[in-house]
DNA sequence: CCCAATTTGTTCGTATGTATC
DNA sequence: AGATACATACGAACAAATTGG
């Protein structure tokens, strides 16, 4: 097969773009769903693929790296390796459209919009369906920022960690498509790099209203009270989208230096 | 173009990384941040890589391959050619965002519990805001499901028609956020197929109820009454989840080509 | 229309690294 | 420790696509 390029029509109709590593590893995918391959299932080995597609070790090996690329395999060295079909995780999934947003321009604002109506919705979904182990674990979170912060690096590390205790409501739904969500946007959120006006000060009545939000949030959740969640949740996004506007922070890309 | 930070790739986190090709693709992630470039800037040439690098071609196409999947560049051949910084297409992230959720089993629930806050929360921050050829444009496309489906392939048709309009919205929203989420799930319900049992008939109240909930929509966002779009948005979603329940549609599993 | 230059695309042979038994 | 099975990497040669003369 050696012109191996017939100029004439392309063999798959589909997806005839691109070239060919693109095409196989779309082929391979198809290949994977076809056979019903699930996560931790081995594909061919590499000189299979080679016989199977009858192309060249580098361009299936461009090929793997694609999927690789996506989250969706995973490759071992060694004996009992090759590629294996890996779910893709939550963490590459945040990179890969953390990619997207990158050539965006998100506002504080443009985040709230969505925070202030997923977050309560989240609440109040969980209400009375948490286990102890959890309920605990957001208390025990919540201590992290029990007294305010008295610099600003305090305060940054303050606000990464009452994030972290929204990242950690999320993972507890049911609803994967709200937890990705609201995991993305505490991700993005964490990711700023909050800039305070010298002359403004920490607004500690704001503070203390954020934090104290948090723990009635819990004794709700515990209680089952679905509507009180769902009610002491939007006022928490209120003041935190507050303090965050009143902080006047700005979205910095977090690799851009100075 | 995104940071290599390693909180993006916690898998790798450990051993500071994967396989050569992928710790090139950081590499020139940071060399590409580090410079500034942006989309449209030329990366070095393949030689100009292997000399930078003291890699072979492989090694660096490999590379090359897994910035592309992410959709980070983009490659042509040819004088002129070479790789090209690309800012992230909303179908690419869509795309590698669909993975993520292939192994998710989404419910048709799921995904009306985020539409059912995020559509009016579009809608009232519309209102008053569209151009006259987009509202043309919206009233448009309701023509094209202005006859109740006689068949079901007429029905699906219109059912992609409608999330249409959905998805057209999106894209008028200043929040690239809220754009993409929305539009996301737009899509997600458009791959979705829908089994009919056989003996549902097809509902006709809820399907007229829902074409006149869109054209008081546009009528809404017309007269920039955004408390008005809002709830009409609100029904509308409550009539189309209805809908879907009771066609007892489900999430038909297939990976997103592109 | 053809030809030449430029740049990526693909192949093959070989050698090395790595994990398992 | 050594053999085996697998991916990983290198380098040279050639093919294809695009642009401009």
């Amino acid at each position: 097969m050696p012109p191996a390029t017939t100029r004439s029509i392309p063999e798959n109709a589909v997806a005839s773009g691109g070239s060919r590593p693109v095409r196989v590893a779309e082929q391979i995918k198809e290949w994977v769903v076809a056979r019903g391959l699930r996560a931790g299932d081995r594909l061919p080995s590499e000189p299979e693929l080679i016989e199977r597609f009858g192309m060249a070790k580098g361009t299936i090996r461009e090929a793997m790296r694609i999927l690789e690329a996506q989250g969706l395999i995973k490759t071992r060295t060694g004996p009992g390796g090759g590629s294996f079909v890996h779910e893709v995780s939550m963490e590459r999934a945040r990179a890969l459209l953390g990619n997207y947003f990158y050539f965006k321009n998100l506002t504080i604002a443009d985040i709230y919009q969505l925070r202030r109506v997923l977050e309560p919705e989240l609440a109040a979904s969980l209400a009375g369906r948490l286990p102890d182990t959890v309920l605990a674990e957001l208390e025990d979170n919540i201590a992290h920022y029990d007294a305010p912060a008295e610099t600003a690096a305090e305060e940054r590390e303050q606000h990464i960690n009452s994030l972290r205790f929204h990242a950690l409501l999320a993972r507890q739904s049911e609803n994967d498509l709200l937890a990705f969500m609201i995991d993305f946007m505490a991700q993005m959120l964490s990711d700023l790099t909050v800039y305070r006006k010298l002359y403004a000060k920490p607004n500690l009545e704001l503070w203390s209203r954020g934090r104290d939000y948090q723990a009635r949030l819990v004794a709700a959740l515990r209680d089952g009270d679905s509507e009180a969640a769902r009610r002491i949740m939007a006022s928490h996004m209120d003041t935190a989208q507050a303090l965050m506007q009143e902080q006047e922070a700005e979205i910095r890309r977090n690799f851009i230096p100075g």
